[in-house]
Order: structure tokens, then C-alpha cells, then sequence
DNA sequence: CACACAATGAGACCAAGTATCAATACCCCG
DNA sequence: CGGGGTATTGATACTTGGTCTCATTGTGTG
């Protein structure tokens, strides 16, 4: 469960306290992306008394591990997604909010082929990619 | 200049008033991309009496005909780049801001691996790709 | 097992964007 | 060309997502 994202956190040298297990057990509990406002919402309502900051704080831990991701959803929120380090892209359900990780599939090419016709060197990329997982599709 | 974004916008039938005028004229004179604060500071400085949410307004109003679309910078910042209609994503520069659009080159197929592989059906995708554009990357 | 220092929570603060609403200004129609 | 319905406007309050500060607490190292 959460002790994945526990171990990670030990490894990369910050102190495993009290508030950072509650957290990383309610992120552990979703599945799929959530919002901030979600684990807020979460901790308050187990009466945690874990504070608003110390939330930002751990998703900014866990994401400069790369343990989480920061994606933009097409409505313009945003949401935070429980992944693996390893570089990828995500696949996110518009209805039901399931991630699916896809590892680096011939993406390299595509910047390839813009930075030759741009000039540009190109640094870093971010790809999203939005549809129904295969649940969602086959219940509507 | 800002004429092809008006004639843009009154072809979809919406008022050609003097705040639109003006905002567009801001938005043609800046090269790259923007942010909202970045209009909003323009205007307050030339004392044009445009509030807010009158710009807000203007850029979802162009991001809806696809003349702007809203980028997310790497460090989370939101940014409007000004564009074409047609789809296409979007190379920026880290160091000066500049644009480049590429038309879509070899996405689709990105898409289709990746859709094949995980069993989700793909409705939309984002990419963003940043770097260093030809000046910048020369004058380093 | 003490102690340095990382981490915490509370709350103020900030930035980006949205909602409300009375006043204004487009522009269509005659 | 002038009137008037209606889209648009600015001011301002509010919301949401996130950061900063700082006095207090908790961790884990030596």
C-alpha cells in the first residue's frame, strides 16, 4: 500500500514522521488521480490534524521523487497522479479518472522531427493523453 | 497586427467593442507568450480603463476559437500562446519565451501504440515541448 | 538519551480565475 | 440616423490552489 511511497521517502533522506505516513496512506487508498483539495478534504474528515501545508508540502516531496505526478487536466484543474519514477506518460480516464502509465513509445521520434523543422533543442516534453478506460467505454 | 484576431472574432459573431480592440492590440504587440497578469499589466500601465475579468473574458473567448490556447510552463506557470486554428502543439523556448508551432508529425501514432496497449480509447491528447530556440541556444 | 535541526500546523498571504450586478455601449432595425 | 434590446463592461467580492512565516514539536543521529 503505502509503504512503497514510505520506503522511497526514507531512501531520498526526509524523516518518515507521523503526518507523512497518515498522507501517504490516504494517497495510497485512492486510486487514480486526486486533487489536492481531495486529501484535504480526506484528512479533515478522519480528523487527522494534519495542516493544509504539510499536504503541499509532502506532494512536493513525493513529486520531486517522481512518486507523483502534477497533471493538467483538459477542464484546467489540476490533479496529482501515483506513478512510478521511471519517465512515462500518463493515460487518464475522462470519466472515471484511472491512470494507465505507457512507457516512452516512439515519442522520441516526434521531438526529433520538431526540433529538426523548428531549430528549437528541445529539453523536455510533456505528453497527456485523455480517453475512457475500457471499463467506461464498455458501460456507456 | 490585431486585425486577425478581431476579424476572427467577428466572424464568430461577437461584439467588436473597445476593450476587445485594445486587448488584442496588446496581445499582437507581444511576441511569444504571455500571461493574463502580463495583459493585465499592460493595460493598467496605458491606463486603459479594461478590468479584469474583461481580459479573462477575452482569452477564453479566444481560447474558444483556438486563436490562443493556454500552455502549462514547466515551473507550473500558465501562459496564453497566441496561434493558428488548426491543431498543433506547441514548442517553447525556456530561455526568451519564443513559440514555434509544429503541425502534428507523428503523434498519431504515439496514440494508437499507446491506446493499443493499454485498452483505452483516446480522445485528446496534449504535448508540449520545451527548449531552446535557435537565438538562445547560440547566444549561450 | 540529548540535542540539532527537520518538520509541523495555524493562519496570513498570494496569484489566477470566476460570479454578480448595475451601468454602459454595440449594432440591428426601422 | 436614432432607439432600444441585449451583449458587454468594470468594480468588487469570492473561490481555489498554493506558498510563506514562525513559534512549537518530533525525529533520528551520535
Amino acid at each position: 500500500m503505502s509503504d512503497e511511497l514510505l520506503r522511497s521517502l526514507d531512501q531520498a533522506g526526509v524523516r518518515l514522521t507521523g503526518p507523512r505516513r497518515e498522507i501517504a496512506a490516504l494517497i495510497a487508498k485512492r486510486n487514480g488521480h486526486f486533487t489536492a483539495a481531495d486529501l484535504i478534504a480526506d484528512a479533515s474528515k478522519r480528523r487527522l490534524g494534519v495542516g493544509r501545508a504539510t499536504i503541499f508540502r509532502l506532494l512536493d516531496l513525493l513529486a520531486e521523487q517522481g512518486l507523483v505526478e502534477r497533471v493538467d487536466l483538459p477542464d484546467g484543474r489540476h490533479a496529482y497522479v501515483p506513478c512510478e519514477p521511471s519517465h512515462h506518460h500518463h493515460l487518464v480516464c475522462v470519466a472515471c479518472g484511472a491512470i494507465a502509465e505507457v512507457e516512452d513509445c516512439g515519442i522520441d521520434a516526434v521531438t526529433a522531427e520538431a526540433s529538426r523543422r523548428s531549430g528549437f533543442t528541445i529539453e523536455s516534453h510533456r505528453l497527456e493523453l485523455f480517453g475512457r478506460c475500457p471499463n467506461c467505454r464498455s458501460a456507456n
